[in-house]
DNA sequence: AATGAATGAGCCTTCATTCAT
DNA sequence: GATGAATGAAGGCTCATTCAT
């Protein structure tokens, strides 16, 4: 509608630009200078509408988790009385294509995996709040699937399982040569579910296991 | 005796220095003046005895690699015709000792973390060179372990599953507040050990699953 | 009335301090940080205006080139029947000129005859396109004055006596206190005038002389 | 003899190295680790042996100088008696070859004239004293072949025109491309002997002209 | 609202020189 | 006598930021 560019369209053609060059070469390697260049603004457009080099990775940040929420939220649309195997079924779903899908997300997953490897201070805060949450969520699922007499460590170490199953292929997208079927410029939606149907029955399994021997510990410990 | 310390011990403090800071702010965020200021060199030191920054780096990524495979062999010194499961249970162990013992390693896992979520143009083909065994290595002990009915992409997955676990670990390690039994400085050994239990226990389980799966679909796929 | 100085007249102060510096310590003598001071701008104004030392380098040089070809054109502004005497009276004339008259070209002079003594990389070709026409018009006017007979090497080396008279004075220039009548600031106008016609009236006897010479070669060969 | 490089030989064969980069870098261009590379040397060992980079430039110089002198005297070995034109042409034969003769003089020549057109302070006196008699030989010789009745200025000019056509020679040299005759990598001892013979014939020619005219216009003044 | 010009802090590197053996 | 190690001064360049319009 505007003739003119105004405010509101520079700012976004600029966030949009700094997600993709923040995506791509990271917090530090970025230059504000190629983040301007890309959204067709000035050098000074950064700092004219997001204070600093700093604010504009925060708006980055925050809107691009604000976007992997919405799209992918981590109950799956699930109603909160469903099974837990179904629960955790979801939250790998979800968790999975947050991370992959570059095809509906643009580079959102990308910028978290960066924070999450290397983690910058600026957003170290907004982070833990957001992480937090869905630490949480996970873990309650966890502790249901485990039942009652699994120990805390027990629980800490099968979200650990869980989780990092599903963050570590973050790596895997940015050196794609490495995984073969990794290759496509776009991983295919049908590949990320068939990973994740993987993730979960690879995962309640193993969960299963722990629960078992847990169980069979606590046996043992009961015997004396 | 000499007030002016001989070359091999310079540029070994170098080293160490060099290692610290990388690991600690990555690449790009450390500078050589912290460097040589942490080694009590001059600036021109690092030029002198290493050529360059990336020369550095590149020295102390392989410095970093070298450790950390004498200290952690892969094979964990099994015999080469131990059952499937010893070799995985030795795989995880020393992945996991790699990635998180600071006390013996240095920051040797830190290093190789950080080279893994933001690959330096650098080290790139040394990485790859030196990654590509291990996968191969893993690969093989997954092969057998799901029989031969298994897929290729069967086995791949569980490839992922296993390693991700490991890997994804490092995260934790560079933030250590959000996981409370990664607070202390020094990880300790036995947590470790625990935890390698755990992803050991928790992926054969998860193999075990995911061959019965494989062995069933085949088996349905027979049956017409 | 701005404080700031509009860009265009930032980047000519400091094209007229580069010419000055270049033409005073030669390309690698001068630093950035001099010309910037002499310019009355910050180190990084050469990097923001023109790219780096070297394109700064090549802008003064070009600078240097047209100016010093616009205001002593090598025709003289001659109609181009003139007769072959009065061309090369004309291009000896603004050779001298170009090469001696800092009144009215800056540092245009001294800057071509550094880069003709100490070829530098970036100018190299910029250097040859622009040499290699003049030497053409030389080469045209010379064999016209040597007549039919004259061999291409008797042209080829009365060419280099011309243009190496005229060339080599730029040594002196750069060592004011060799020559006495080159101490002055500014070669007064008029002794490169007598300069000129020196040039010009010891060639012409020259080239004759060669001519004659060259002829009596031919009449010799003819006589067996 | 000596089975070790004892003090004598490893000093020379800096000199020799230092000669070859000054001449082919010029002297800021030219690095003592270079040098000593290529001498094969340690670095410390210009200091050592001349005390300064500055110290070995003008080792180098005052050798490349002595050595041109030596093989390519200004007097040809002719008696001091011989008439003017022979003395001329003596004194064009021993610039030229000077300039020119790499086989015989290694780069001396090249040394020579590259303090010509970017003189290095540490030289410069040198430079003086032994451009003096050279100057001072060639004024003489001009004012026998001029006569009495030449102004100082027809001298001067005179001079500048003969030693000229001999100095930018050195130009050539350096781009040997745009010279076809001067491309073979030594140019042919012939080649400069026929140069040589040119340069004489036209300034005979030239100082002959400018002779006549001084005397026309002597006679002219006198009419009045 | 938006921008081209300009800045200053900081970084990596080069290089002649000095030190201690 | 000769050398490998080490240094400090300086140079060119990058980049986030600010200025004035």
């Amino acid at each position: 509608m505007a003739i003119r560019k105004d405010g509101i369209e520079s700012s976004e053609k600029l966030l949009k630009a700094a997600m993709e060059v923040f995506a791509e070469k990271g917090y530090r390697k970025a230059t504000v200078a190629q983040i301007c260049h890309k959204a067709g603004s000035n050098v000074a457009a950064v700092n004219y509408h997001y204070g600093s080099k700093d604010g504009l990775y925060i708006a980055v940040w925050k809107n691009a988790f604000e976007e992997a929420m919405k799209v992918y939220p981590p109950d799956g649309s699930l109603p909160s009385d469903a099974p837990a195997e179904q629960k955790l079924r979801a939250l790998i779903f979800s968790n999975l294509h947050r991370i992959l899908d570059d095809g509906r997300l643009g580079c959102s997953g990308q910028i978290l995996l960066r924070e999450m490897a290397e983690p910058t201070e600026v957003v170290r805060q907004i982070f833990h709040d957001v992480i937090a949450p869905l630490r949480e969520r996970t873990h309650k699922i966890i502790r249901e699937l485990l039942g009652p007499k699994a120990s805390e460590q027990d629980i800490r170490f099968c979200v650990l399982s869980v989780v990092n199953q599903c963050l570590a292929m973050g790596f895997r997208k940015s050196r794609k040569k490495l995984s073969p079927f990794f290759r496509a410029d776009d991983i295919k939606k049908d590949v990320i579910d068939q990973l994740a149907e993987h993730v979960t029955a690879f995962s309640l399994a193993g969960i299963a296991a722990i629960k078992k021997e847990s169980e069979s510990k606590k046996l043992q410990l009961n015997r004396y």
